[in-house]
RNA sequence: CGCGGGGUAGAGCAGUUUGGUAGCUCGUCGGGCUCAUAACCCGGAGGUCGUGGGUUCAAAUCCCUCCCCCGCAACCA
């Protein structure tokens, strides 16, 4: 039997996960359902990535020790798996034993090869936050997190050298078309990380404690990239007592993830890889975002949208379905809520939800409620076979290529063709006279074999729903339900007995679920905060969006034609920015030179009589009368105000 | 000139590789049908394909200019 391995990233549980974790978990989901169904030996794999400072720091904040945090929250990933329907064969936590000692063994053997060196490393220490930073991170020089000031500092870590094997890497990709996908973000590793040169990595730290500690180096924890990338083989039991899954499963098929993290997958990881002397994986595809109105989704935006309560309110099918159908191969995808009860009506309700009731309602009220086995084909069967037969080919081809949202566009290509059909064969005519009765049943077993193609296509996707589908057909055993059953249209529903039950999704009132849905999910944050606030207040984040710096004034003239505005250049510190104000009357150009003045740094640059002006000078005016803000004494240019 | 993606009907997208009547879904308007969940089927309206230029018999598609949006540079799928 072929096997297959897919995997999802494992997740970061710093708190609970939003609809875009979902997204990736379920399209996982289809895909490993569905090599299942076609007969493969699947190994499905998610998990959780559980180390790191972050989370030393979230759970301190909550007074937990980190294990106790994220076992809570695990807990809350795991449920949401149970609730979506996922079908993962193992869910591995770096904190499991089995991970923490295969990563160590990892460590040791790249460093006992050479390829994990000790060496320093140097950067911006805040000793509060215990971090580092890169120079490009810190926020006036100052640390980004808590704003106090930063130093140098140097201490022992160990690096791994990725620079050795990036031409052995460049190379792998440029003779392996398929091992990046889709193909735009090859180009943008290829010439965003690979070609510029790889730096060695620095993969152990000491700044914080929670994470895989190195055995041999007391105080060193494993980078958490090295960490989490590991996971892929070390829960195939790689380097354990038992390697059998690693042997059988490994390289994986297809690492499925969001864009973002591409660049861990076809840069660190493969090195690692290469360094172990072990095989890369066949595929790593990065799929789109699913954005909400307004940009990318984020906790710190507040924009994030619950999946547990969608799924409980229109159910989990209905949720898979918006996610596996919305979001366009590979690019980013738009959620709204709007779209997903319209989807959820249109696609759901009244094509595929009406066309069961309808079909059952026909074959129950035509033939009794089972369906029948004598026909008489009509002028319109022959398409609809041809169409039913070919699904399934069409399907799969879209699945190998991992588009989802084209393999659920041919079904319901299906879907819309049945439901023609039972316009143009109007079985309803047919019924009033006994002499087509025998066109009728072939209408009938058409549908009903349409149908049972149909739920055993959605399988992979909608499990419940196609489940559902089968009950209502009565279609149970494996030679009606199975993969094989559908590569020809039969009538291999012949004889099967057809029950009547309630709408498979109900139609939802689209006006009234979005009132809902705000109350329930929650309108943004932003929102939410500026409602709490007093009117005309703003908050200090607002105020700290100003940036104010003392500003010298180096030289002044008068603009040709404007009686108002003088063009000033000024130091504000390391640069001089031209700035014009609209003071003439008030001051002339020689009294300006030398002034120190308040400048607004951040002002969108703005043209005033054709010149650039480049920040904006404060000053108070009363009664005709303006004065400049200037700075009570000696400050060099570029200070901050605040 | 940092890199990458994008700008096509009211909304969301396909079409661009290989130039040749601009297509799909939702919405909207009109018609048909009565088996069905006010569902289903048919048809109409609606687009100077971001801008300006070039190549060509012919450009959404190829070439050049410019404008706008989004993402990325060590831990948000």
């Amino acid at each position: 039997m072929k096997k297959y391995y897919i995997t999802t990233p494992i997740y970061y549980p710093s708190d609970k996960l939003h609809i875009g974790h979902t997204y990736t978990t379920v399209a996982a989901d289809a895909l490993a359902r569905f090599k299942r169904q076609t007969g493969f030996d699947v190994m499905f794999l998610t998990g959780t990535d559980e180390h790191g400072q972050k989370i030393e720091r979230v759970a301190q904040a909550a007074g937990m020790k980190p294990k106790e945090y994220v076992d809570g929250i695990v807990d809350g990933i795991k449920k949401l798996w149970q609730l979506m329907n996922i079908s993962h064969d193992d869910f591995i936590r770096t904190t499991d034993d089995r991970h923490v000692k295969a990563v160590q063994k990892i460590f040791k053997k790249l460093y006992e090869q050479g390829d994990i060196y000790k060496g320093h490393y140097e950067g911006w220490y805040c000793t509060p936050c215990e971090a580092y930073w890169l120079e490009r991170q810190l926020k006036d020089g100052k640390c980004p997190d808590c704003g106090r000031p930063v130093e140098l500092a140097k201490e022992e870590a160990y690096f791994f050298k990725q620079s050795k094997y990036a031409d052995r890497l460049i190379k792998y990709i440029e003779e392996h078309p398929g091992f990046i996908q889709p193909e735009s973000r090859k180009n943008e590793m290829l010439n965003n990380f690979l070609l510029p040169g790889l730096e060695d990595l620095c993969v152990s730290r000491t700044s914080f404690k929670w994470g895989v500690p190195v055995d041999f180096d007391a105080g060193h924890v494993v980078y958490v990239w090295i960490d989490a990338l590991s996971n892929y083989i070390t829960a195939l039991g790689y380097l354990s007592e038992d390697d059998s899954k690693f042997k059988k499963y490994w390289p994986a098929n297809v690492h499925l993830m969001a864009k973002e993290i591409v660049r861990f997958h076809t840069i660190i990881w493969p090195i690692m890889l290469m360094a172990l002397g072990v095989e890369l994986p066949e595929r790593v595809f990065g799929h789109g975002w699913l954005l909400l109105e307004g940009g990318k989704m984020s906790k710190s935006k507040g924009n994030v949208v619950d999946p547990v309560k969608l799924a409980e309110r229109y159910g989990v099918d209905a949720l898979r379905y918006f996610l596996l159908r919305e979001v366009p191969f590979g690019t980013d995808g738009v959620y709204t809520s709007e779209a997903l009860l319209t989807r959820t009506n249109s696609d759901l309700a009244n094509d595929l939800g009406n066309l069961v009731s309808r079909t059952a309602a026909m074959i129950i009220k035509y033939c009794g409620g089972t369906v029948p086995c004598d026909t008489q084909p009509t002028a319109f069967d022959e398409e609809i076979k041809k169409q039913g037969g070919a699904l399934y080919k069409k399907v799969e081809q879209h699945m190998d290529a991992l588009r989802l949202p084209d393999a659920l566009g041919e079904i319901w290509a299906y879907v819309g063709a049945l439901n023609k059909y039972i316009d143009q064969t109007e079985p309803w005519v047919l019924a009033r006279d006994k002499a087509d009765t025998e066109k009728l049943a072939s209408v009938m077993v058409h549908l009903a074999e349409g149908l049972r193609i149909i739920s055993v296509m959605l399988t992979a996707f909608l499990p419940d729903t196609a489940a559902r589908i089968q009950d209502i057909l009565g279609a149970k055993d494996a030679d009606v339900i199975s993969w094989e059953s559908v590569m020809e249209f039969s009538s291999k529903v012949c004889g099967l007995t057809v029950k009547q039950m309630p709408p498979l999704f109900p139609r939802l009132d689209v006006k009234k679920e979005l009132d809902a849905l705000e109350s329930i999910a929650g309108k943004p944050q932003e929102t939410k905060e500026e409602k709490d606030k007093p009117e005309g207040v703003v908050t200090y984040d607002d105020f700290k969006k100003v940036e104010l710096r003392v500003g010298i004034v180096k030289q002044a003239e008068t603009i040709e034609g404007s009686d108002k505005l003088l063009k000033l250049m000024v130091d504000t510190g390391g640069e001089l920015r031209q700035i014009v104000s609209g003071i003439r009357k008030w001051y002339s150009a020689e009294q300006m030179i030398g002034k120190s003045v308040v400048v607004v740094t951040n002002l969108k640059p703005a043209k005033l009589f054709g010149v650039e002006s480049r920040g904006m000078l404060l000053a108070a005016e009363s009664g005709g009368e303006l004065k400049l803000v200037t700075i009570d004494g000696a400050l060099p240019a570029g200070a901050t105000v605040s």
